[in-house]
DNA sequence: ACTGACTTCAAACGAACGTACTACTTTTTA
DNA sequence: TAAAAAGTAGTACGTTCGTTTGAAGTCAGT
């Protein structure tokens, strides 16, 4: 039964599934084994309400073998976490430092730095969706120590972003374009994991299958929300009244 | 089981925190008191890493008490949620009623609709922050009856949005629509859920600390979103989007 | 002052949890 | 091939969890 395989510590591609695991004769080790059962299962049944029981048992592993690879559960989700994180947030630079202007020779286009930034999570969204939901359990999760793996990952990220649209938009203030930023990121983490609420508010209609067609829809919004004008109305319910009066057009 | 009929059944207002409890000499009952501790924990502690005597010793009663008032640990977290949601989206609905067109009578301003969406949620940033941590908490997690909660106190409101943007932005396919309507829930709940990860990515610039000044921020965004021209690649001019899609392998 | 509904209290239950420890087996190394 | 390292198995410890139970306390209406 426990058959040995060699060990690979090379991380896991993103398409090494259980589904082409016929391709490929040897059976994956136990510490992979874990990772993924611990990502299905934190995913669909919530990191706290995963007993450490619950991943080794839907693995085939025993129960003792979270504790010798990851030392604790915490380790674990570090380790998951680190597996995609790392490639994700380092292809998102990688097309970023292809598109974007390090030398300040002309600015790039706002639709080139929004697709380095969005187009891997969507990829991934189809490639490991567990995975982005397990990020949207950490990042509105209050836990410091667990936040911190978030964003240390995203720090280096989100500044070369900054900069290079600082470039492009000259004409909006930093601290303005970091609070854009801050809804470019909250849209497309709330499109990447929780496409099954919009699935239910829409009756069907808005279905995550498209992996193009999102990514266009969601990149044409937030392209156009980050060149907007700023709206700053003298008195909100005066300009409610006024907008309201400009009905007909 | 214990009814316990008769007590306050009216939602305590926003403003009933005790810091104003030297305006009312009668102590704030048990519910009560388990409801606001609870609030504060789950908020900032974690749904699941509170427990049951986390909330009753930090509001000085008695660990029986929550089962009590509630008869489990979810009871208290639903009559909690909706001890906020409720009013919030009843105002959210107001607001659309008062600048909404019932009766087709012409269109609306996109920046009313999204005033009346996003400024009650604003608003409750600074009047209970804790409450929309929770929110969302519950909105990435994967258990179904929890988040159940939440899309049934929401779904109404979403489509009434839907309804009257669909009529504002006719060049605009149902669809597409609801997909940006996502897209604006996203920002909006990043944006009350997480503004200390971006006055940590920030290194302090952006900071929650100005109502209005976000509210304009967050809503210029959004209506431009959602009035953008859909982008489609093909047959843009910007040839460097195009070459990054293809040089995505 | 008595009643009866409502609320609080003290103590405990059984289940589930993360982790530790030791013994055993397999693989790698020299 | 024998020692060392790496990995697996079995088991149990100590804690903490949500919930229950039954008695005691509170207080308005009569």
């Amino acid at each position: 039964m426990s058959r040995q395989g060699i060990k690979v510590d090379v991380c896991m591609d993103v398409m090494n599934s259980s589904s082409d695991r016929r391709f490929n004769m040897t059976e994956p080790n136990t510490k992979d084994k874990i990772l993924d059962s611990a990502e299905y299962l934190f995913a669909n049944k919530g990191l706290k309400d995963t007993s450490v029981r619950d991943i080794t048992s839907h693995a085939n592993v025993h129960l003792a073998a979270v504790n010798y690879h990851f030392n604790t559960k915490d380790g674990l989700l570090r380790a998951l976490v680190e597996r995609r994180l790392k490639p994700l947030n380092r292809k998102r630079l990688e097309l970023l430092d292809k598109y974007g202007n390090r030398f300040g020779q002309g600015s790039v286009a706002v639709e080139s730095v929004l697709y380095a930034l969005i187009a891997p999570a969507i990829k991934m969204c189809f490639e490991a969706p567990d995975f982005l939901k397990i990020t949207g359990q950490i990042v509105s999760h209050p836990d410091e120590e667990t936040y911190k793996i978030y964003l240390s990952n995203f720090d280096k990220l989100f500044n070369r972003v900054k900069d290079v649209l600082l470039f492009s938009l000259p004409h909006i203030s930093e601290e303005e374009l970091m609070w854009r930023i801050h809804f470019v990121i909250g849209s497309t983490i709330h499109t990447c994991t929780n496409y099954s609420g919009l699935s239910v508010l829409s009756r069907g209609v808005c279905e995550m299958n498209d992996q193009e067609e999102i990514l266009n829809t969601l990149i044409s919004f937030c392209t156009a929300g980050l060149k907007a004008d700023k709206y700053s109305p003298a008195n909100e319910e005066d300009e409610q009244v006024e907008a309201t009066k400009k009905n007909h057009n």
